[in-house]
RNA sequence: GCCCUCGUAGCCCAAUUGGCAGAGGCAGCCGACUUAAAAUCGGCGCAGUGCGGGUUCGAGUCCCGCCGGGGGCACCA
């Protein structure tokens, strides 16, 4: 027991004397195989290595654990684990403009972070941490991948990508930020190139509809932007004959029931259906599109993405023909259809589709009304073709022939059946998600295990060669020019086929960071695993996550790759669960001044700073009191003095009690017990809906009650002080660790972290009286204090005779009488 | 434009989920201690919940419409 004489709080002596011990004791070890107690797995999202913790990780780490040591405090066997996601472009960009070597900065920035997260007490199991840099831990990201590619689901295609000029990289469409680049806010373009891509779209249905299953335990903000982002859409596909071509092309549209309002036809400008349309056309037609297509290449992504831009395009000299009534529609090319959504074709509808209106009337096409669209004032809309606003609402079909009369929805029924039966047309479903591209031209990440032959073409890296471990960096150009550095070393790109033991090439990309971090969860279970990715009989203890918190930017990317890994790992059949987080809380970021904390905006606060001066536990404490956690913080508006001297105050309440460890708290005050119970009653299920600053607030609470019952009240030698002291001391257990073991160690205890809960006396929360309010019309009148069992009846008559009522209802005749008992009577007078 | 969120005291935030608007803290003011100050301790709360309607005996809470802040998606047919 180390020595603690000291008089005053002083947290640099209680953080010097409690690190070195919780460093031998290690409290928060999960992995002992006799524990018996019930388990809980709970992750923080695992930090980049760029640098020293600073105040979002604080604030993070702060929050995962007051509901780490929250289960613990209930007798559960908690997972805590941490690790570093260390392959990215910070890295390699410190190794480029710095001359280090990525993998030396990568594990200092480790080392430093793991001894910050140390002195700021984080109950993270040390028996259990990765970094995703390391060939341990990379070798299974390929075992993932060479699975993925046995399945169809890791494949190769040559297609149009976001191309980031700066880092000289592909992005996924994720990586993209408004156009910009979400690392270094460079315009980002299109570059025609040869990727590699995970089948995400085969999981689109079960992403979508499984998020069902976490509708009461994720934000509902994060289950939006997830639903957003997969963006299914249900339709119909229809087949156009084309003039003088054999095959048909078919496009997708939402309305089949405006099928007749077709006008025009419009093809994707960089599809290839548009090359191929426009082949055979005569020069001038040709000359146009080939200069169309140059411009739409040069434009960059954030002027495509322009809604104000006017619409452009080049008519193509072909015609479609409608199936429903056999009109020759001409073919424009534009960029205002995607080529790889749908078919990368569309039926124009102009009276019925904004953007379609707004090229008609650019290009001076026709509009067609085929659907009887009223206003709020039930007039019909303004026509489209004079207004400039396309009739998108509901209505009735006109000008469609058969379908003339029938409602939008039975339009949409008909025509589809009637395509069906013709072969014309099907039902169809889209999706705004598109495959996962997961190839990078950089050296910092995993090496993709494929060989190219050319003999025997994509070649799988058998299990036995596994890990391709990444070359060394000294002698390689990391800087950005479009390819792999790791073409740069001959004698690593150079191999042999295994297949068929000739001279062959290894790939030279490297995976997506997204991809390291779509399973690290599951490494936790057994890090130190050799033969396999991860141990089956712990992923069966302890996975799926129960409690994962991490900040709401990872909202879309990290957590949709997640869960698809999961559900490819399920279908596997490598666990038996196919959603990895059970419950979701984002906190908010930290700011200061109403901004973003930046070195450049002059408003950088430094945690190492914070924490020398107010120390770690009213930083943890400030972080968990601020508000509500998923709120940002402003550090402007919060107070880590007066954090601090919160604690002082109940670190001297355990040198104030008077009483001998083990005294029966029964005999002590009763008043004070009720305070302490219904606390700590309350603390858990606060806890539980992450009511955090509550909490804080009530232990506050507690403490100022106690402390009256010290100098005013029971006094120090009381049972119910010591009982108050120690529920204090367990609660502080949550948010401030250091100052919660030094009171439990004042108080003649060890190790706080596993004090456990109060066992919480119901018989004390029950009040002898309660406050009855009496109102009359809502208004309070009187006030009664009554038995918390009193009968409706008995509450009638007391209510009715209070001397307020009486005063005011006067003459009045009484309506009625509600009665809530106990708390409350409303008495409602004519 | 569509979707999601939030508007309570000078500030950060509570309000047992429809029942007395104030728990906790910051700042401020008053007092104690001090030669004085700092630190510490004690005390002090006239905002009616962004605005307008509605439901209800009763609305910060539920419904509708606005206003304002934050976030997401956005030429996805």
């Amino acid at each position: 027991m180390p020595e603690n004489d000291e008089t005053r709080y002083d947290f640099h002596a209680i953080e010097d004397r409690w690190l070195p011990v919780w460093r031998e004791t290690q409290p928060f070890r999960s992995g002992d195989p006799e524990d018996s107690r019930p388990t809980k797995y709970v992750l923080d999202m695992f930090p980049y290595p760029s640098g020293d913790l600073h105040m979002g990780h604080a604030e993070a780490y702060a929050l995962g654990d007051v509901i780490a040591r929250y289960w613990t405090q209930r007798g559960f066997n908690v997972m805590h684990p941490i690790g570093w996601d260390s392959f990215g472009l910070p890295a390699e960009n410190a190794a480029i403009t710095r001359g280090l070597d990525p993998r030396g900065w990568t594990e200092d920035n480790i080392a430093q972070q793991r001894s910050s997260m140390e002195r700021y007490a984080c109950s993270f199991d040390w028996d259990r941490v990765l970094a995703t840099h390391r060939p341990e831990y990379y070798h299974w990201n390929q075992w993932f991948f060479t699975r993925m590619h046995e399945k169809g689901l890791a494949y190769r295609k040559h297609s149009n990508v976001n191309w980031c000029p700066k880092d000289q990289t592909v992005l996924a469409n994720e990586q993209v930020v408004g156009g910009l680049c979400e690392r270094c806010d460079t315009p980002v373009t299109k570059k025609k190139l040869n990727q590699w891509y995970f089948k995400v779209t085969d999981y689109a249905d079960r992403l979508l509809d499984d998020l069902d299953t976490l509708k009461d335990s994720w934000p509902s903000k994060v289950i939006a932007m997830q639903r957003n982002w997969i963006g299914r859409s249900s339709g119909a596909d229809v087949s156009f004959t084309i003039e003088g071509r054999d095959e048909p092309v078919d496009i997708y549209t939402t309305r089949p029931d405006t099928l007749h309002g077709a006008t025009f036809m419009v093809v994707a400008a960089d599809s290839d259906l548009a090359a191929e349309l426009v082949q055979g056309a005569d020069a001038v037609v040709a000359e146009a599109f080939e200069a169309y297509v140059d411009e739409v290449k040069a434009a960059s992504e954030i002027d495509r993405l322009s809604t104000e831009r006017p619409k452009t395009g080049v008519f193509l000299n072909r015609y479609a023909i409608n199936p429903v009534n056999g009109e020759r529609l001409p073919i424009w090319a534009s960029d205002y259809v995607l080529a790889d959504y749908g078919h990368g074709a569309i039926m124009a509808v102009p009276a019925h589709d904004q953007r379609d209106l707004d090229f008609a009337r650019a290009m001076d096409l026709p509009v067609r009304v085929v659907l009887d669209v009223r206003g709020e004032d039930g007039e019909p809309v303004e026509d489209p073709a004079v207004s400039g606003v396309a009739a998108a609402g509901d209505g009735t079909l006109i000008n469609s022939g058969d379908l003339d009369g029938k409602s939008k929805a039975d339009a949409i029924d008909a025509i589809v059946a009637d395509l069906e039966a013709k072969s014309l047309g099907h039902s169809s479903t889209n999706y705004r998600l598109r495959d996962w591209l997961i190839s990078r031209q950089r050296y910092w990440g995993t090496p993709i295990p494929i060989v190219h032959c050319d003999a025997c073409g994509e070649v799988r890296v058998p299990d036995d060669q596994l890990p391709v471990e990444l070359p060394p960096a000294e002698g390689l150009d990391l800087k950005p020019k479009g390819t792999s550095p790791l073409g740069g070393a001959t004698d690593w790109v150079n191999t042999t086929c295994p297949d068929c033991g000739g001279p062959a090439l290894r790939d030279t990309d490297t995976m997506d960071t997204f991809v390291d971090s779509s399973w690290y969860f599951l490494r936790f279970l057994s890090p130190g695993k050799t033969d396999g990715p991860f141990d089956l009989d712990e992923a069966k203890k302890w996975a799926p996550i129960d409690q994962y918190v991490g900040g709401v930017t990872h909202a879309i990317l990290h957590l949709l790759y997640a869960r698809f890994f999961t559900k490819a790992l399920h279908d596997m059949g490598m666990i038996d669960f196919e959603e990895p987080f059970l419950a979701l809380l984002n906190q908010g970021m930290v700011q200061m001044d109403g901004s973003a904390m930046s070195k450049s905006r002059g408003n950088l606060v430094r945690l190492s700073e914070q924490l020398d001066e107010f120390g770690v536990d009213a930083v943890r404490i400030t972080m968990s009191f601020a508000g509500p956690p998923e709120d940002d913080i402003d550090w402007a508006d919060v107070s880590p003095g007066a954090s601090q001297r919160f604690l002082a105050r109940a670190w001297r309440l355990a040198r104030d009690v008077a009483s001998a460890p083990g005294v029966d708290p029964a005999t002590g005050d009763a008043a004070l017990r009720a305070v302490t119970h219904k606390t700590m009653h309350d603390a858990a299920q606060l806890v539980e809906g992450f009511r955090f600053n509550v909490v804080v607030a009530r232990t506050m609470e507690l403490v100022n009650a106690t402390r009256k019952a010290i100098d005013s009240g029971a006094g120090p030698a009381d049972p119910a002080v010591r009982e108050a002291t120690e529920a204090v001391a367990v609660l502080l257990s949550l948010f401030a660790p250091y100052v919660a073991e030094d009171m439990w160690s004042i108080l003649g205890h060890e190790n706080v972290s596993r004090a456990g809960w109060l066992d919480v006396d119901e018989s004390l929360l029950v009040e002898d009286t309660v406050t009855c309010i009496v109102q009359v019309k809502g208004k309070v009148r009187d006030r009664l204090e009554v038995a918390p069992d009193i009968s409706e009846d008995a509450l009638r008559e007391l209510a009715l005779a209070a001397p307020g009522v009486v005063r005011a209802v006067g003459d009045a005749a009484i309506r009625t009488v509600i009665v809530r008992a106990p708390k409350l009577v409303n008495i409602v007078t004519a």
